[in-house]
DNA sequence: TAGCCTTATGCAACAAGTTGCATTTGCCGG
DNA sequence: CCGGCAAATGCAACTTGTTGCATAAGGCTA
């Protein structure tokens, strides 16, 4: 159900196609959300069948039409509700902890690989947030409180990072 | 595709009903998995039904009957699989996040509110977590490997739950 | 003593997410 | 000049997860 609201959210922010808010989620939007591309269509086709959204489809010479939407008023009202409304609890679930829990079974090599592997991933997300952090908040102090939320989201994303990299540092060390 | 293998490692661990393993999942592994009896109960039939798990059926005088689970070695080998191959990384989704971006149509109280719950469910986890510790790693310096695993998993729970904390406090005060 | 919680299981329908495949053109590198 | 990637969209089938409901007995509490 969030998908929907991430999506009245990045719309609502400027209007866009499907292809675009793709680019967005990789891009400045990496630590906030992630679906594939048939999940967007799907879903802002069905936004547009529900009366969330318009679209604007504009026809392209020699290349498939892009089709730009935007919010309605009904978008806009299903986000103050969603906004409104507190998050319900996502369920925790991590299968690399599972693996700790069977340990013994873990093939040491395997461990090993999958450890320094997960580091290097760690390491490429902190070069990722950085680089939004200079394209998109290189001067913390001069923000506007609006800006400066999507800030703060940014720093506790690199935050939690850094502590699941001392954390697997820790662990590669003592094994 | 993970739940199964979570539900190798618990039952390899130790054989049981649909029910104990939700009493596991709600106790020592909160931190790690959660779902709902349903899924359960549709899973381990699924892994019966696939040659994974053995079902004994114990009736009970006046109640309904308990089917313990046990791994076949057919479940044994895929749990060995599974732990050799690498895990793939599971998507990002952040919907608490996403509203940060809306920060001008979120309104005050609603924010205020729902921050502060989530503080007190941040805070709750830690509880939790510190319950958990009594009871299963009271003295973690004579741990052996096996089960200094699990530990760490805790401790990594633990500290990103009070980064979370400090963040959102910081965010409150803010606003 | 009526009503809810716990133990213990399950079906059915639906919503959400994944995987595989398909289209069309232009551009860029080997 | 051939192959692959980028732009831009989509269908169909499948797996996972959620929601609502159902059963049936005993124990606890107001």
């Amino acid at each position: 159900m969030s998908l929907r609201a991430v999506l009245l959210i990045t719309l609502q922010r400027e209007p866009g196609t499907g292809y675009d808010i793709l680019q967005r989620f990789k891009a400045g939007l990496a630590h906030v959300w992630q679906a594939s591309h048939q999940q967007l269509y799907r879903e802002l086709d069905r936004m547009r069948g529900d009366g969330l959204l318009a679209c604007e489809t504009l026809p392209q010479t020699e290349r498939p039409d892009r089709k730009v939407y935007q919010l309605t008023e009904a978008g806009r009202q299903a986000l103050d509700i969603w906004l409104a409304e507190p998050l319900s609890t996502s369920p925790v679930r991590q299968p690399l902890f599972a693996k700790f829990f069977a340990w013994e079974r873990w093939p040491e090599e395997a461990r090993r690989e999958e450890l320094t592997d997960f580091r290097k991933q760690l390491k490429d997300r902190l070069t990722t947030y950085a680089a939004i952090e200079r394209e998109w908040f290189s001067d913390p102090q001069s923000l506007t409180p609006a800006q400066r939320a999507p800030w703060h989201t940014l720093r506790l994303g690199q935050r939690l990072t850094e502590t699941w990299v001392e954390w697997v540092e820790e662990v590669i060390e003592e094994n």
